[in-house]
DNA sequence: GCCGTTTTCGGCCCGACTGTTTTCAGTCG
């Protein structure tokens, strides 16, 4: 597939061309057409030999001739050009925060800055306060977004920030004169990592409002503090800081705003442009007919009513197709659906407590069946048990099932699949497990020789008739280790076929399967199963985080094996071992 | 550069905050 590297290209030919003063919104198309090609499920290059490119929303003649450019020459013309003009360290400026193109382009011009270091030096030797525009306290901002760059550049996993943002809100709540205060941006969008933290405020008296929020102890730096807006950076436990932004509107601008600062940015333009199309502004303040008529704005619902569509869930805003009216919310699946959770560890292997204490923990949550499943014996590092430690703990949890009233215990394993695709148990001890969750843990990276890919090793396990669901998928750490180099598309199908199901694991650090591939499953018939691969009893909670991840990918109830009933869940097993045998 | 149920030309989302060029451009979300 060469839709990424296009995407990748078209993004910085629209970095560079903005760079040069080019026209905005001839920028903005190379913005928009890097988009719709990421988004792209469909190869660029069948397109293009059916000459379909220009069927692709945001892709048209210009875009298309780079497309037939690229895949003729490996390149495109347009970029090698604007390369040739302008140095390769440039574009990385404009990611300072407080630096734009047209501040770049001055200091690239006036002082011959070509990159970083240059930067740093005319920043040093006091040149770049000297420079038209620039003052003292700009170049202390300039001086601060680099290290802020260098030290907090990546974005923050939602387990993170979300809990912060938890704190943050329940703080403002105290605040005297606040009436309500929601966690908007890519936090309530649920996405994996979140860049900054947005939060939405209720109050009469904005301007106090932000500053008790600017003075709030977690705050390590402030950035912006104004009437009905602050920005301010706070520290999170590895050193990084986060920045959190807080909007101040009154009671009949909260929904507009909310679903303002919602976004995603991309959805919320599609909306924009179609109030437009009405002769309507929408902003954060409301929906305006065109004799300035208040249509909507006190809540969100009611924005989306006003263009006929329905409330639409802020996983889902993505500017995908949720704004086409196709869509059944109603049967998206919820964290109360949630009825069990299949993946968790105890003592006996790496986890933190013993078998009663995760099931009186899930109990507590509502669950009608856990399954425990400890790891495999080539888990040495995580106390993997062997065939004989196995045997005796399939024991344990039916001794267990009978003791606890209340929530059923299956008997499961989080079984290794081994470099050659063998499982890391015998098959008679596998078919003696209700419920096997089958992983790669050992050697995830490329097949050496003589061994099988992680396909190949991924194929090989659902083939097996024992083996219930693949684990964690793709193996992805999210911001430390990159996933496996899967072929999805047959793994997908191998799983449909079979009846296997595919985890969703809901641990924040992996999110495994990610959103796109759920849904790229749930297109073939794939049932999913959300687990949390719980290590104590704590980490049960971390569910909501995979049924987010389920919603982004437009699951149903129907698609996700731990909502069905107690009956077609075991039903739902028993299946795939008919299949197979 | 893209796009069209008012348009094939003339639009393209909208507002807040900041620093400095003291009346607004640049940046950001």
């Amino acid at each position: 597939m060469i839709n990424a590297e296009v995407a990748r290209l078209f993004e910085r030919i629209a970095d560079l061309l903005e760079l040069t003063g080019e026209n905005r919104f001839r920028v903005n198309s190379y913005r928009q057409g890097a988009r719709s090609v990421d988004a792209l499920t469909e190869d660029l290059a069948a397109l293009a030999a059916e000459n379909r490119l220009q069927s692709v929303k945001g892709i048209g003649k210009g875009l298309a001739e780079h497309v037939h450019y690229f895949i003729e020459h490996g390149t495109i013309d347009v970029l090698d050009d604007l390369q040739k003009r302008l140095p390769p360290g440039l574009p990385k400026l404009m990611e300072i925060p407080g630096l734009g193109p047209k501040k770049v382009a001055k200091v690239h011009e006036a002082l011959s800055v070509n990159g970083l270091d240059d930067l740093k030096k005319v920043i040093a030797d006091g040149r770049l306060a000297q420079l038209e525009g620039f003052g003292e306290t700009s170049v202390k901002k300039i001086a601060e977004g680099i290290a802020f760059l260098e030290t907090s550049g990546k974005r923050t996993p939602l387990g993170i920030a979300l809990p912060l943002a938890e704190e943050l809100r329940d703080r403002l709540l105290s605040v005297e004169g606040v009436r309500r205060v929601e966690i908007a941006g890519s936090a309530r969008r649920g996405e994996e990592t979140v860049g900054d933290v947005d939060l939405l405020c209720e109050a009469d008296n904005g301007e106090t409002v932000v500053k008790a929020f600017t003075a709030f102890p977690q705050v390590r730096r402030v950035l912006a503090s104004g009437a009905t807006k602050g920005s301010v950076t706070v520290g999170l436990s590895d050193d990084r800081e986060l920045q959190v932004d807080v909007r101040v509107v009154p009671k009949e601008s909260f929904g507009a705003a909310l679903q303002y600062f919602t976004g995603s940015k991309a959805h919320n333009v599609e909306l924009r442009e179609r109030a437009v199309k009405k002769k309507w502004k929408l902003n954060e303040y409301g929906l305006l007919d065109v004799d300035e008529k208040r249509l909507a704005g006190e809540d969100e619902a009611g924005i989306y009513r006003a263009f006929k569509l329905p409330w639409i869930p802020p996983e889902l805003r993505q500017a995908r197709d949720e704004l086409s009216g196709e869509f059944d919310f109603e049967s998206l699946v919820a964290l109360e659906d949630i009825r069990c959770d299949l993946h968790m560890h105890t003592t006996a292997s790496d986890g933190r407590h013993s078998i009663e204490e995760m099931a009186e923990a899930a109990k507590a949550l509502g669950y009608h069946t856990i399954a425990i499943c400890d790891h495999s014996k080539s888990s040495v590092i995580a106390n993997g048990l062997t065939v004989e430690r196995m045997k005796a703990h399939i024991k344990a949890i039916r001794k267990a099932g009978e003791k606890t009233a209340g929530i059923r215990i299956l008997a499961g394993c989080e079984c290794d699949i081994l470099p050659d695709g063998s499982l890391d148990y015998p098959d008679e001890l596998l078919a003696e497990c209700d419920w096997v969750v089958a992983s790669i843990h050992i050697a995830q990276g490329k097949g050496g020789s003589g061994k099988l890919s992680p396909t190949q090793r991924t194929l090989a396990a659902i083939e097996n008739p024992f083996v219930s669901c693949i684990g964690h998928p793709t193996g992805r750490l999210i911001n430390r280790r990159e996933p496996m180099d899967l072929d999805m598309a047959a793994i997908v199908k191998a799983a449909a076929d079979s009846h296997t199901m595919l985890e969703i694991n809901a641990a924040w650090q992996r999110l495994d399967l990610k959103s796109d591939h759920a849904r790229q499953a749930i297109a073939a018939g794939v049932m999913l199963s959300v687990n949390t691969d719980a290590h104590s009893t704590g980490d049960l909670r971390q569910m909501r985080y995979g049924v987010v991840t389920a919603r982004r990918a437009a699951a149903r109830k129907s698609d996700i094996l731990n909502a069905l009933t107690p009956a077609a869940l075991l039903n739902r097993i028993r299946t795939k071992r008919k299949v197979s045998s």
